[in-house]
DNA sequence: GAAGTTACTTCCTTTTGGGAACGTAATTAT
DNA sequence: ATAATTACGTTCCCAAAAGGAAGTAACTTC
C-alpha cells in the first residue's frame, strides 16, 4: 500500500466537504442562478431553473439558508414576495461556478465539433 | 418581466450541462480521486471514496466511461485488476476540481475560526 | 364574490441509492 | 487437496430521495 501525500489527502477531503454542502439535485443550479442573474424571487427561480418543482425549490432553498449560503428576505409588497440572494459566503463560490460555466461552454463546442465531423 | 442577457443565459445553460454530466451522488468524488491521486484500481477507489459501495462504484464508473471522461483498462495481472484513469477530456475538468478543492479548504478554515470565536 | 397571484406545505408515487449475498477466476493458506 | 482470500463485479431487495398534484393562506384584480 503506497503512502498518499497529506497535501492530496487534504485536497480530497475538501472536495468531499463541497460535495456534502452542495448535495441534492438542485443546489448547484440555485446558486448558479443567484450568482449569474443576481437576486431573484421564488417564482423567478422556478421559471429560470428548468424542471424544478415547488417542493424541491423550497426544500433546497431552506437547506442553503441553513448553511449560510443564501439569504431569504420577505418583501413588504402588495402580494407578499420573497427575495433570495447569495450571502457573502455564498458569493465566495463564484470562482467554482465560473469554472463550471467555462468548462460547460467548452463542452458545448466539443459536441458541436463532433456532430459536424461526422 | 425583465430581459436576461444572452451572455448570462449561455453561462447558465452551460452550468446546467455540467450538472447533468456530473449527475449522481458519486461522480464528482470519483473524478476528484482520479484527478488528485492519478490512476487507480477498482478496489483502491472504493477504499479512497468513503461510504461508496461496489454497486454504486461500478454503476457510476460505467456512466463516466460512456460519457468519455474515464478510461477503463483491464490489466493482464495474476489476479485480474482493472485500472481507471481520466481521459484527456476528463482531465479538462481539473480546473473545476481545483476550484472546488480551494473553496473547500477555505471553508474548513472558516469552520475552525467559527469554533474558536465562540 | 370569483378567479388569479405568490409562496409555500402535505400527501402519495416513482426514481434513485444502498447493502448483503452471490458469481467467477485466480492465489494463497492450512 | 481443500478452504480461505483477493479482485471485480452483478443481482435482488429494501430505504431514502425526488417528483407531482393538490391544498393553504393572504392579498388583488375583475
Amino acid at each position: 500500500m503506497e503512502k498518499i501525500s497529506d497535501d492530496c489527502l487534504q485536497k480530497f477531503k475538501a472536495i468531499n466537504d463541497v460535495k456534502d454542502i452542495l448535495s441534492g439535485k438542485w443546489k448547484v443550479m440555485i446558486i448558479a442562478s443567484l450568482s449569474v442573474f443576481g437576486e431573484k424571487r421564488y417564482m423567478e427561480l422556478q421559471r429560470i431553473i428548468d424542471g424544478i418543482g415547488t417542493k424541491m425549490l423550497s426544500k433546497e432553498l431552506q437547506e442553503l439558508e441553513i448553511n449560510g449560503l443564501v439569504k431569504r428576505t420577505v418583501m413588504d409588497t402588495k402580494p407578499i414576495t420573497v427575495k433570495y440572494e447569495l450571502t457573502e459566503y455564498g458569493r465566495s463560490l463564484t470562482p467554482v461556478i465560473d469554472e463550471m460555466a467555462s468548462w460547460g461552454i467548452q463542452h458545448r463546442e466539443r459536441i458541436i465539433q463532433e456532430m459536424s465531423a461526422k
